[in-house]
DNA sequence: CCTTGTAATGATATCCATTATCATTATAAA
DNA sequence: TTTATAATGATAATGGATATCATTACAAGG
């Protein structure tokens, strides 16, 4: 049976920007729901390119701008000159920030603290808002540092700028 | 009389990365210490350029790599294709976190709610150390959102995937 | 003061992620 | 089916950042 997906029930949280989905829109936000990964678009078309070969590299930077635009993922940017992207979903269920190690460039995720670090964020939120009149939609939080790998390792990185 | 300033007492941080305190790592540090802004590298070569003709785009790049390893300074990267530059004073006093506008791409520092932060932060390298053996040297928080001008104004962006 | 090894610089070429262009294809509605 | 046009993909272009390498200039030892 030739590929024969259910529109993802995701797709109508984009309704009013696009006219019609597709294959690759499909594809690409199929990819990053199911990845704990954080891809960048090379990594998403070596991943979808032996599904789909005549998928080009420019229509992944579109669609993942639109997704990103649309609030369906989120655009990362770890210092290493290329954007990554992961799912963000609806329900909060994965609220998570970054860990990303300065030597080799790890990402993890970590989830614990979510109560007060919430806490901590509408209220500044509120302040902020009040303050200078600004809407906040999103916010990112990420420490930098050493992986264990890195801090015993002792070695050198070969990333420019790290 | 031509420029004759004392070297800034900050190059004592670097001082075993370096072997020579030069006329553009002072003025490139100097100039990133007296501005509120963050700079990239472009506008560093705008500033300075009038002032010292003689330097180059390449060694404001180098010079930012080598302040940024140090721990001199913080390079931010808020998603518009350029790295962007901030002194890191050493005593934290001047702890502070981003507030980026996501139409109009401007930053506003904001400094409230350190203490509680601050703990948290704490609370969260502490868990981080034990669970993942994570050596948290820095951490980064930016809330995205609209300004009051582009929430206002309504108008569309003309920054590619914003 | 000179000399000298070499760190630092700057012009240039290059790299690489991302965008723009534009002819072609394929979707969804009539 | 037909059709208007949204979406795609090959290609070229853009632009920030880095590599190369000959030149300059700093700092230590004479």
């Amino acid at each position: 049976m030739p590929k024969k997906k259910e529109v993802h029930p995701e797709r109508t949280r984009i309704g009013d920007r696009i006219a019609r989905w597709t294959i690759p829109r499909e594809d690409i936000l199929d990819l990053l729901i199911r990845t704990q990964q954080h891809l960048t678009a090379k990594e998403i078309y070596a991943a979808l390119n032996p599904l789909n070969p005549d998928m080009g590299l420019t229509t992944i930077y579109r669609t993942l701008e639109l997704l990103d635009t649309s609030g369906l993922i989120r655009k990362i940017y770890t210092g290493d000159g290329q954007a990554r992207f992961e799912y963000k979903r609806a329900d909060h269920a994965d609220h998570h920030h970054h860990l990303i190690c300065s030597v080799c460039g790890k990402i993890l995720n970590y989830r614990d603290f979510e109560k007060e670090e919430l806490d901590l964020v509408r209220k500044t939120e509120e302040i902020l808002a009040r303050k200078h009149g600004f809407l906040i939609r999103d916010h990112n939080i990420e420490f930098l540092g050493l992986c264990g790998d890195c801090r015993s390792g002792g070695k050198r990185s070969t990333i420019p700028g790290r």
